[in-house]
DNA sequence: ACTTAGCACTCTCATCCTAAGAGTGCTAAC
DNA sequence: GTTAGCACTCTTAGGATGAGAGTGCTAAGT
């Protein structure tokens, strides 16, 4: 997956070539042959030195051929070096950015709709599929807690986050209590626990618990016990996915069972926030190239992803899922403002 | 779409041989022969017997052949007769109801994953399309609204029905509210429309807004304007789908462009909670098949639905989508005995 | 009058063949 | 180092063919 070790022995001419082959595969998704790329682009050069060329780049693993004699095709490795050193426009115009912040605009200040309204611009402005994973909830800070008197036992929690997200959760407890009850334990807990993020409030519980071992105080002994019992558990993160019928575009799925497991995997979310967290984790734009997955079912896909932030909270990811041969040069920088303009609203949001 | 009158005009022979077909075809797919049929159902006739009898269906319009010298197939009407008239099996059996009883079990108390769950065991079951509408929030009893102040015009709005159901929505004001104030609010207004569903508290408020006037209470003023601001709207109904993929491997979507057409129709859920919408006002269990569809795209889909109860309280439906040679005989009592299931449980958590 | 065997006929589908086309690699000349 | 020329390979589209499945009709049987 290192290449920049190879990147110094391509010559301009062979980086040329390379770069013609993938961009007209790209939109032909057909095997690119030496004359094509002879007369579209224009080279000084015969077919013939072309074809020299190109028998380089298959040796040097960026090409294949589908079999002999046809065009050659970029392998994931010929992706992964156009994407890192080839790329041209690596930024939006001006011109696109506006039109990107006018459709994002209406969407605004919509709540919860607001992670599918953006997931539905990435699949549409990409004409591929959008994913947004959702802030975890145990990562925000917490604005407000609320507990809902359901039945006698059980109780409505709700959580809000300082991003405005809102999760609930029913609970049932060993003992009975009032609404009215719950409410003074409700602002006890809020004072507690107000501005830390859900994680620290349950070491915080615990640690609490053990602390106050004696438990004078009624009132709290039962706030933390309800609150322990609330938290409990990890939270999943949540995605979202939209788009998914423009892969069905695309000739590389033609196969109708190739198909179907690829949308297996979209079904099961949990796939897909596996690797997304580890897209949050590399804290910059990832590219994940075909093989380059670690889902089997995905290799013939690519990812591009961001991640968004609020403030300094680095809260999730957001990309787009395509076939290998999806058009990098217009995603990434797509994918790279969108990150960017959703971290801006939400963090003149928290303001 | 009647059939009552041609009910009668078949004889018993007919009506075991279109049976015979239609059961046949169901489960192969395939065209279905007078030999195959005498031969498989062990009738005492000769193929040439059924082959007149397959000829006068074909006339009454329940069989087509796809081309001249082809097996027949039912036709939407003849399915339509099959479910109406000739269907084995109207209900589970005891160890079936069981079994499904006993996968529903362990989602109880999920509280929102709850109906992803059902719609889960919806198309695990059917080995289709599970949906689930979710049920208005217009149309329940709210049991309490809370506020919360975002920012400093912004207040989020969080509204709990009785079944359990969390709502919430982001709302500007004209003025600055602070949190406690908004507290006040949220209990004058809890007060006065606890109970109500959200459909009669529009009403309600509008009706209060014009009976006061004069306004003399400026609290009271400010929870009928809030309010009113929070509740306008219609809210959407919400729609839970899983198991799209099984329709991938019905041999009859192995046109890529047919199946791309009805994806886009599972992702713009819209148009699906119209339909749902549509069998929820039937009250009962609901099958449409093929072209009675009103979405041109699904008119090789059946739909099977059934609607789901909280004590007296239309909810919302639940149902299978599979392709039109789908298992009716299955399906029917599996969404009939999850309604019914799923309406127990809902009435039982509200008590 | 209903049933059935027999038969000619139709239509699909898989298989095979062929020819065209696109592209390569190699060689030899520039 | 570059390029024209050429033989070779491999795919693909377009017929042609024959087997198989199934029908409808007719005439004989019950």
């Amino acid at each position: 997956m290192l290449t920049g070790d190879t990147t110094m022995e391509l010559t301009d001419r062979q980086r040329e070539v390379l770069r013609a082959i993938i961009q007209d595969y790209i939109l032909s998704a057909e095997p690119v042959g030496s004359r094509s790329v002879a007369r579209k682009y224009g080279f000084r050069m015969s077919p013939a030195t072309i074809r020299n060329i190109m028998a380089d780049l298959a040796d040097l693993g960026y090409l294949v051929q589908p079999h002999t004699s046809a065009g050659r095709v970029p392998t994931d490795l010929g992706y992964r070096f156009y994407v890192d050193s080839l790329i041209e426009r690596p930024s939006l115009t001006r011109a696109e950015e506006s039109r990107i912040e006018k459709r994002f605009r209406p969407v605004w200040g919509k709540g919860e709709d607001l992670m599918r309204e953006v997931t539905k611009l990435l699949s549409g402005l990409s004409r591929s599929v959008g994913v947004v994973l959702a802030p975890r909830v145990d990562q925000v800070a917490i604005k407000r807690i609320e507990f809902v008197h359901l039945s006698a036992e059980r109780i409505l929690v709700i959580l809000i986050t300082k991003s405005g997200q809102v999760d609930h959760r029913v609970v049932t407890l060993d003992e009975v209590i009032s609404q009215d009850e719950l409410n003074k334990t409700a602002k006890l807990l809020n004072s507690l626990v107000e501005g830390m993020p859900l994680s620290r409030v349950r070491e915080f519980l615990v640690e609490k618990m053990a602390e106050e071992k004696a438990m004078y105080d009624a009132l709290l002994r039962r706030a933390l016990e309800v609150g322990h019992k609330s938290f409990v558990g990890p939270t999943e993160g949540e995605v979202y996915i939209d788009g998914t019928t423009n892969m069905m575009r695309q000739p590389e799925f033609a196969d109708i069972e190739k198909m179907r497991l690829i949308f297996v995997a979209f079904e099961e979310k949990s796939k897909l926030v596996k690797i997304l967290d580890q897209c949050l984790a590399q804290e910059g734009l990832t590219t994940i190239i075909g093989s380059e997955n670690i889902l089997r079912e995905w290799q013939r896909l690519s990812l591009v992803t961001a991640p968004y932030w609020c403030g300094d909270d680095l809260l999730g990811t957001l990309g787009v899922i395509g076939p290998t041969r999806m058009e990098y040069g217009k995603i990434i920088p797509l994918v790279d403002f969108t990150a960017k303009l959703f971290s801006q609203y939400l963090t003149e949001e928290a303001s």
